[in-house]
DNA sequence: TATTGGATCGCC
DNA sequence: GCGATCCAATAG
């Protein structure tokens, strides 16, 4: 379980990099204890042709770390209540990214729903707002590396699932393009 | 400077 | 189905 990603995982398409990303593992560790859960549902975030992402009309505050070497979190708040995670993608300059829309948990899980404040494990990360929260992910972790510091990606196991592609969810631009990716079946996906 | 509209969630 | 609640991007 122990065994993280290299520098490498995170240097190809966004697109590609959203499909690998399922069934990694994303590990979090705080004072409180670590918590580790499997991601199971990605959407890709693209810089061209793609006027649902942040960084598509250009770098700012609040979106520059899009802008960053993949690899590092790029975490912002929603709806000004919910911090939602993704993984920074594409070279340094491009602004890309891949959100991380549910997990299933696998460790850590008495942690999440004290966090949480519910019992139904299936609730516990199925949205991109809920496993911030189930995961102990905050604003300050926004610009951190995902192979140095708190938050991490554990490699796949040699697990076999078939992906699924579909739209994006909650977004009101770009409705046509297929950049959601799922693990087909799995009982832990976002609705 | 004012208005508007989100990559959401939980409860009505 | 609706409200909570912040902030960046627009318009004026």
């Amino acid at each position: 379980m122990k065994k993280f990603v290299s520098k490498s995982f995170f240097d190809k398409p966004t697109k590609t990099l959203a499909k690998d990303l399922l069934g990694t593992y994303l590990y979090t560790e705080h004072k409180h204890g670590i918590t580790i859960g499997k991601i199971v549902e990605t959407e890709a975030y693209l810089f061209k042709n793609d006027p649902a992402c942040h960084a598509h009309k250009g770098k700012t505050k609040r979106n520059e770390m899009m802008f960053e070497e993949a690899g590092k979190a790029y975490i912002y708040l929603c709806y000004g209540m919910y911090h939602l995670f993704n993984v920074v993608s594409g070279k340094k300059g491009i602004g890309e990214a891949v959100l991380i829309r549910a997990l299933e948990p696998i460790e850590g899980i008495e942690l999440m729903k004290k966090r949480r404040n519910i019992k139904n494990i299936k609730q516990l990360c199925s949205g991109p707002g809920k496993l911030v929260l189930a995961m102990g992910i905050h604003a300050k972790h926004n610009g951190i590396c995902l192979r140095t510091g708190p938050i991490k990606i554990a490699a796949k196991k040699n697990s076999k699932f078939e992906i699924q592609v579909s739209p994006r969810i909650g977004i009101s631009q770009a409705q046509d393009l297929l950049l959601r990716f799922t693990i087909k079946g799995n009982k832990f996906l976002s609705k």
